[in-house]
DNA sequence: GCAATGATTTACT
DNA sequence: GTAAATCATTGCC
């Protein structure tokens, strides 16, 4: 789970038809393909998990009750089905194109506060299946913006009342005092 | 081949 | 607070 937490303060970059939006982040949450119900490759490699089993450092596009993209990055390497869900970013650069995307007209916590939404600002879609977030079309930079334990809450994570015994893993992790996370 | 359902968001009662 | 929108993937027939 130290990836996830690595992670906060990391900023996206994606570059969608030339146009280049960023995000830092500051909510994820952890999944584990081996021990974890919720996680998708639970005990199950299938053509859309296949990505999770690969090498880290690339794109899992998940489409949600069919309207929503989530956005995981595959953090494991060949054979372990890990990944880490990116739930909020804080808006960083095309900051106007987001808004277009969310059909908003001011910047408000609205327009990237949730993993379905976040996707739709900064522009993947399941097209992104599999990018290699070291590529030029989507990646990851280091903002020096890391955060130490005190500055981080560990929570349980959201929307998955179907994992059973593992609902209440405190696998969410936020940054404390953050305008940005969801709901 | 077909029916069931979900790592969500938004709008409306 | 509850419900609808909406579709790729999955699992079973």
């Amino acid at each position: 789970m130290e990836i996830s937490k690595d992670l906060l303060g990391k900023v996206i970059y994606t570059n969608i038809d030339g146009v280049v939006t960023a995000g830092k982040i500051v909510e994820t949450e952890a999944y584990n393909g081996r021990y974890d119900k919720a996680c998708h490759a639970y005990q199950k490699r299938t053509k859309r998990t296949e990505i999770m089993y690969g090498q880290g450092g690339h794109a899992y596009m998940y489409l949600c009750y069919g309207m929503y993209n989530l956005f995981n990055i595959v953090t494991n390497t060949e054979g372990l089905a890990d990944a880490v869900l990116v739930r909020a970013v804080e808006p960083l650069e095309g900051i106007e194109t987001m808004l277009q995307r969310r059909k908003l007209d001011k910047l408000q916590k609205r327009v990237s506060a949730g993993p379905g939404i976040l996707s739709l600002a900064l522009g993947l879609d399941k097209s992104h299946y599999g990018e290699d977030l070291l590529g030029n079309k989507v990646w990851l930079e280091d903002a020096n913006f890391n955060y130490i334990d005190s500055e981080i809450s560990a929570t349980p994570r959201i929307g998955i009342d179907y994992a059973e015994e593992h609902i209440d893993l405190p696998w969410r992790f936020v940054v404390k005092g953050s305008e940005w996370v969801s709901k």
